[in-house]
RNA sequence: GGGCCGGUGGUCUAGCGGCUAUGACGCUGCCCUUACGAGGCAGAGGUCGUGGGUUCGAGUCCCACCCGGCCCA
């Protein structure tokens, strides 16, 4: 017979998982040992921004499945090096500073202003990391490091300069897309687009030559003084007869041509379209494309410059109020129309960019396409559909990219000027400059022997430091054993939102660097959306905060449902009844740890038939899960584990086992025989289960299997013939025929019946019968 | 307009050429069977978006179309 269970609860208690996690801590085991004899695996984990609460559920999610990369690389025999870092940089802590000491960045000190954005970003980061910490993540945590940190943008500026010096570098006056609520420029990479109200003004225009009227329509008409065109469709029949001739521009009365260009759309508006500097992207192409010569009639406060005539000085949408009522006065208005219209805006802001041609830094990056291209199929997509994301953002890039931004909290461009003759000149790497408030590393001008300079102020875009996070991590340029030994990196675990941006960047910038591609493995993850579907976001009140979930359900709850939920790669819903449905699965596997506990463990026996039908189950299951873990895909293994679990170990054999277990009716060698596989099959289930649910496997490895730690073993290996995996469908399908049966007849389980068992199931007689009492 | 993804019982989902289409949640009925009532057993519920095609055989492959989502022009 069998013993007490040596485990007493009777359910999975969440608040196991943080004593478990002070014994991680105390016993380190998951520190990365460069000198160890294992294959090196390096994970280049996303530095979380930290924004405050609550942290994006989905976000929570998608860092508990880069811990199970680490976990399962560990698990197969890698030395795993998991760093953690915060990402610092940018816009988002400057805006959470001025709103919440409801001060503007440029109107108090830098110096003040950096030091408040610091002190935030302090708070908010020991918030997110103890989260990380909460949610069993196997990290470094002792050596995190952040992206504003002295040595972190050293580093960003040791590779500008290296860049600069290789002439990728330059300055250059474009149109560009400029932020007005952060005072800078962006890339096209961080604008976004949103269907917003606007007002379709139909203006009217007279031609010169004829002296009839043209009605354009425009949504900015505040634009009119930089128009210098008007374009009709080619074939658009009404206007066959204007073609070259001239339009006199309302209000300011300059005289422009009527050009005909397919760009123009019969169906909007009146089909005829004013061309200026610069309304839109077709704007940029037309002006480029027809040699036109631009007009700045928007400075960079966002306010219409002396181009605008009697508007000098206004707001762009004060400008706009004024000349509608202006023309609507002079009846030069034809109607007004609302509308919807794609509106580009910023990422970071939400607010409507402008175009606005300004001269920034540029990092050259369309000569490197072809061989961006073949980088990109040289790395490993999980999935591999995502490799076409990448694909698509580097075939549609259209100029370089511009680094410079006018904000403060963000790595410094290390350059100083000349005063005398104005050259640009950047000091030795290696060291953290700030140009704006540090003499100048330099004795005399290189061109003019000059010894006056002035330092720039302007700092990168936060991509450039961001992109460089596989370099930091490896020691690039510090320790070049490490270096060789670590890169390429392993892995790049991202989300899909940010291809784009974050895995481009890092892909041209390792490539220009070290002129190799950063990653063997690029792991891409879809979005957490709410319950229907939809993105979550501040603003529509829909999101969740995990730690609650955490506190209520565990770490381990909350893992198993997200590693269950969505296959790799493809959007998931998230809600709460589903996390809690999740905890089921752990108390089933609790609770037939428990059952398991209450047998010795011997250490071999002499097998019967039903001991060889599940583990041939179990290999099946081994080899199948493991196919998945070695692409890093969680949600198959935790289906696959789950199903064999429940509805194959627990409802077919454990019920059939459970006489010959309590050894009513066997010998002891079949007794044995069942307490043997009973704890091989566990044991293996908990090995197999250890990177999705690391709380629970590694409490009841160490109650029941040894005293260190389940998460220094190695995968299990499919040791047993699965052969028998044959008998599976006859064995549920009789089973299941045998309780229907009884309920039919009113019998209670325990009954005895009277039924034929089928020839084929003959070998598993003896356990069938003690199972359900069959009477022959 | 282009790209990617998806369209399977009330809801969500598996399915990668082959018997009567997974599973979860919900629903109905029954069961204190000593691992588990946060459980067990049984059951109702689907013309697999539409229309063609390939095939002995198609949610599954091909083509066209419709709908939804995300991204880009």
């Amino acid at each position: 017979m069998g013993s007490a269970p040596k485990i007493q609860e009777k359910a999975w208690d969440p608040s196991i998982e943080r004593r478990m996690l002070e014994i991680w801590k105390s016993e380190n085991l998951y520190t990365f040992n460069i000198k160890s004899r294992k294959r090196k695996f390096v994970i280049d984990t996303p530095p979380p921004y930290p924004s405050g609460r609550p942290w994006h559920i989905g976000a929570a999610a998608q860092y508990s499945q880069i811990d199970m990369i680490a976990r399962t690389a560990r698990m197969l025999g890698y030395e795993v090096l998991f760093p953690i870092g915060i990402d610092r940089n940018g816009i988002p802590v400057e805006l959470y500073v001025e709103r919440t000491y409801k001060v503007s960045m440029r109107s108090v000190p830098r110096e003040k202003f950096i030091e408040l954005c610091s002190k935030a970003l302090d708070e908010l980061e020991a918030e997110m990391l103890l989260i990380m910490q909460r949610m069993g993540l196997s990290a470094d945590f002792k050596n995190y490091y952040r992206t504003d940190s002295p040595e972190y943008r050293a580093l960003t500026q040791k590779t500008f300069i290296k860049l600069w010096n290789e002439g990728l570098i330059y300055e250059a006056t474009r149109p560009n897309n400029y932020c007005w609520e952060c005072g800078t420029t962006i890339a096209d990479a961080e604008v976004e687009y949103e269907e917003l109200p606007a007002k379709l003004v139909y203006m009217k225009f007279k031609v010169k030559e004829t002296g009839q009227e043209l009605i354009v329509a425009s949504t900015r008409p505040e634009l009119l003084c930089s128009c210098k065109a008007v374009i009709v469709n080619p074939n658009d029949e009404r206007y066959l007869s204007i073609h070259g001739l001239h339009v006199i521009v309302p209000i300011y009365s300059t005289e422009v041509p009527i050009i005909p260009h397919p760009v123009a759309k019969p169906e909007f508006g009146t089909g005829a379209m004013m061309v200026c500097s610069y309304g839109d992207y077709t704007d940029v192409q037309l002006f480029r494309e027809l040699g036109l010569e631009e007009v700045v009639a928007i400075d960079e406060n966002g306010r219409m410059t002396e181009k605008a005539g009697k508007y000098v000085g206004l707001k762009v949408e004060e400008a706009r109020r004024r000349i509608i009522e202006d023309m609507e006065s002079e009846g030069l208005i034809t109607k007004i129309e609302d509308i919807m219209h794609r509106t580009p805006i910023c990422e970071r802001s939400k607010t409507p960019i402008e175009i606005i041609p300004m001269r920034e830094y540029y990092l050259r990056q369309l000569y490197a396409v072809k061989d961006l291209n073949r980088l990109a199929k040289k790395m490993k997509f999980h999935p591999d559909m995502h490799r076409q994301l990448l694909l698509d953002w580097i075939n549609s890039l259209k100029i370089d990219y511009p680094i410079s931004r006018r904000r403060y909290y963000a790595t410094e461009m290390p350059i100083w000027y000349c005063k005398s003759c104005g050259a640009a000149l950047v000091p030795p790497p290696n060291k953290y400059y700030r140009p704006w408030c540090e003499n100048p590393p330099l004795e005399r001008c290189k061109k003019c022997g000059g010894t006056e300079f002035i330092g720039e102020e302007r700092t990168f875009d936060t991509w450039m430091d961001s992109s460089i996070s596989p370099l930091f991590i490896v020691k690039y340029d510090k320790d070049l054993k490490f270096y060789k030994v670590a890169y390429p990196v392993g892995i790049r675990p991202q989300g899909k939102d940010i291809v784009r941006t974050w895995l481009y960047y890092t892909v041209l910038r390792c490539y220009q660097l070290t002129g190799k591609e950063p990653f063997k493995h690029v792991w891409v993850s879809g979005l957490g959306l709410d319950e229907k579907g939809e993105k979550m976001s501040k603003s529509k009140g829909n999101v969740i905060d995990p730690v609650p979930i955490l506190e209520k359900y565990g770490a381990d709850a909350f893992r198993f449902w997200n590693a269950q939920e969505a296959s790799l790669g493809y959007d998931f819903r998230i809600s709460e009844a589903k996390i809690a449905s999740a905890t089921k699965f752990l108390t089933k596997l609790w609770n037939i740890s428990r059952f398991v506990s209450s047998f010795p463990i011997p250490r071999g026996a002499r097998l019967m038939s039903t001991d060889r039908w599940i583990l041939a189950e179990l290999s099946a299951t081994i080899r199948e899960s493991l196919k998945h873990y070695k692409d890093f895909n969680f949600f198959y293994p935790a289906r696959l584990i789950r199903d064999f679990v429940w509805n194959v170990f627990a409802d077919h054999y454990v019920e059939m086992v459970k006489t010959r277990a309590y050894g009513v009716g066997f010998t002891k060698r079949e007794q044995r025989a069942a307490w043997f596989t009973l704890h091989t099959v566990l044991k293996n289930v908990l090995l197999l289960l250890a990177p999705i649910t690391p709380f629970i496997t590694d409490t009841l490895w160490r109650q029941l299997y040894g005293n260190r730690s389940i998460h220094l073993e190695g995968f299990p290996k499919v040791r047993w013939p699965t052969a028998y995996r044959k008998f599976t469908e006859s064995l549920i399908e009789f089973n299941s025929n045998v309780w229907t049966k009884k309920k039919n007849l009113g019998l209670s389980l325990k009954d005895p019946i009277e039924c034929e068992i089928p020839k084929k199931l003959k070998i598993f007689e003896e356990d069938l019968k003690a199972m359900h009492n069959i009477r022959t």
